[in-house]
DNA sequence: AGCAGAAGCTTTAGACTTAAAGCATCTCGA
DNA sequence: TCGAGATGCTTTAAGTCTAAAGCTTCTGCT
């Protein structure tokens, strides 16, 4: 029977998961926006810019911005010139190739950044605590292996 | 000696899996814009829309099109406006309540809906193939577990 | 009846985003 | 050396998105 079903109904069990994936992160992604913006005044891709630049012991290129956020290069250009004048980055030259233009975290922006980032993660948490640690560790493996396919591994 | 590790050093699991979920979403996003547009000229949030009124079989309101998308009242009549601009979709009235823009699919559109799905559906297939049927039934199950816990239940 | 507030949509200002074109600089091979 | 192509960033045009304010219409209460 169920040979039959899915001949003439095609079963649409991938396109459900994609959209529960996609709810699950925009869910996610609203809350933070929301508030983000209402306690620190901050959007997310500002806030994201500045995570990437603190891991970064160094700081990086706009090229290596690019890379890391998943976003064009021109959106760091625009992002960098706003995070810049509110003296948060700041821009250099890297003599070994006048091209690169090399971002750090100034103080403000790194004092800034150590302010937001614990209870950003509060908030995080707090979204995945109906998950117990099994499940975390399950949905984390399962998303790695997804991360696989999606690159186009078969 | 994990306790002590974990004393010191904040675990960043939670972090972590948010921001893998971040990057699978993001992946398969930017995978399924670019094919859209460069196979149909179509952009997703148009796409998006398309697709929640060919599902509803008497179209909907501008703000029941606001609900499902989860994105803005605002945001829609945009969308909508360019749209209709296409002939793809149609504004009506409703006699019940003249604040109320009903929205529906015009032949024009339900034709470019029907031609574009298959394909869309089959991109987000081949992204998934790499997850076997368990892993794909695990990971929608986990999946609508972070829903709820999102939501805030705890 | 009629008014206060709610509900539904649009408008506005500003930020984010992309693709594509453009500019400067670098690399590498002839 | 020198020029073609690659690389790194910026600019441009257009679309997407939000929050907040504004407009119209409806609802419910007095």
């Amino acid at each position: 029977m169920d040979t039959i079903v899915a001949a003439t109904e095609p079963d649409q069990a991938e396109l459900r998961l994609w959209l529960r994936l996609l709810t699950c992160t925009s869910l996610i992604e609203r809350e933070v926006r929301a508030r983000m913006r209402r306690e620190f005044d901050m959007t997310l891709p500002r806030f994201d810019v500045l995570a990437q630049l603190d891991r970064a012991a160094d700081g990086l290129s706009m090229g290596e911005l690019s890379d890391r956020l998943m976003v064009s290069a021109g959106n760091i250009t625009g992002l960098i010139d706003r995070l810049a004048q509110e003296g948060l980055v700041a821009r250099g030259s890297r003599p070994d190739d006048r091209r690169t233009v090399h971002v750090r975290l100034t103080d403000k922006g790194k004092q800034a950044f150590d302010q937001m980032t614990p209870t950003h993660h509060g908030w995080i948490a707090d979204m995945l605590a109906g998950l117990d640690r099994t499940d975390r560790k399950a949905l984390y493996d399962l998303l790695g292996r997804l991360k696989t396919s999606i690159s186009g591994d078969a």
